[in-house]
DNA sequence: AACGCCTACAACCGCAGGTTA
DNA sequence: TTAACCTGCGGTTGTAGGCGT
């Protein structure tokens, strides 16, 4: 037996609310109060599936809803928050008031994920591009190398190209200032935007695979800077990446002064897994304690497609903090 | 001015779990 | 006990408006 409609979709009304529908439906549940969504529009005198009543009462019309742009602390809440939550947006919204769970949804999806990937941090993980890269890297034997750049682009390829796009003169930088390892200083950079795609991913692809296969190709102890990391056999590839690319890769740390004085991302990225320094210390501790196997102590919560690992203090709070305030 | 692209956000859909008769 | 119903949730889609060409 199947599921019986919440309403009778002929003869009810769908897509934008009118101010009439809106007064309508704010009238009657300001006298009857919202008990028993599927009668209030029959009450109410509207053509519309009670659900439809519902979110538009919960997602617009309650009075103690505040509309308007986010603050940067709504925004760090919500960082932070996902960090330890995942994608369960009604949580988080329950620790701003006047914020719905469908404002939070949206205004991750629109902004606050597309700002983690510009500072090089993935969304979904709240782990540096680069710290993800490196696992993959150490999973995968010598002769795979070859795919980790095609694997890598399955992964941030429409952010990778986004940046590539958004910086294209990292490019020429590029190819005037690196010392002959990929670049040809003396003829100018140019092509169309399909050639600048294509030539990145071979460029990925062939950095890769000298950084694996040349596991000395950079000192062991050099610290992580604006050029490139040492941390693992893949971080070298960024030496011999563009710029935009290095950002991704290498994380925060290598992006150019727009993003990594922001106060935004500074005061966001206030945790181990975005501060260079620190981010290259665990990371060596990582790879060379555990060889990319999953740490024995770290516990993940897995939570749909997204997991977290709670030994990961993210920000500022441990994430046992986090999940006590709102538990 | 016309067109296409992008962004932000409202609204819808389907599922899951709780409640009720 | 269980089917019917209600509500909440997260994912997805539709669309209006802004912007650049």
């Amino acid at each position: 037996m199947g599921r019986i409609p919440c309403c009778e979709k002929d003869n009810v009304k769908r897509g934008q609310w009118t101010p009439e529908e809106d007064n309508k439906l704010s009238s009657y549940i300001a006298q009857h109060g919202t008990r028993n969504w599927r009668l209030i529009p029959k009450n109410a005198g509207l053509q519309r599936c009670g659900k439809s009543c519902r979110l538009r009462w919960t997602n617009y019309l309650r009075p103690d809803l505040k509309h308007g742009q986010f603050s940067d602390a709504e925004e760090h809440t919500i960082v932070k928050l996902h960090s330890v939550v995942g994608n369960r947006w009604s949580l988080i919204a329950a620790q701003l008031p006047g914020r719905t769970d469908n404002d939070v949804k949206n205004h991750w999806n629109t902004k606050l994920k597309r700002k983690l990937s510009g500072m090089g941090i993935d969304p979904v993980t709240h782990k540096p591009f680069s710290h993800l890269m490196a696992e993959i890297a150490t999973t995968l034997a010598t002769p795979q190398v070859a795919n980790l750049a095609e694997a890598a682009l399955g992964c941030f390829k429409d952010e990778m190209l986004h940046l590539l796009t958004k910086k294209r003169i990292d490019f020429q930088l590029l190819q005037c200032n690196t010392n002959g390892v990929q670049g040809n200083a003396s003829s100018p950079y140019i092509a169309t935007k399909h050639d600048e795609n294509n030539d990145t991913i071979e460029r990925i692809t062939l950095g890769f695979s000298r950084a694996m296969q040349e596991p000395g190709i950079l000192p062991p102890n050099k610290t992580w800077d604006s050029t490139g990391a040492t941390s693992a056999n893949f971080a070298g590839t960024c030496a011999y990446l563009p710029s935009s690319v290095n950002a991704f890769l290498c994380g925060p740390s290598s992006f150019g002064n727009e993003v990594a004085l922001s106060p935004w991302s500074q005061s966001m990225c206030t945790g181990s897994t975005c501060t260079a320094g620190d981010q290259q210390g665990r990371l060596h501790e990582k790879l060379d304690h555990e060889n990319g196997e999953e740490s024995q102590g770290g516990k993940e919560i897995r939570n749909g497609s997204s997991f977290f690992n709670t030994d990961c203090v993210l920000w500022d709070l441990p994430s046992d903090d986090l999940m006590n305030s709102i538990v």
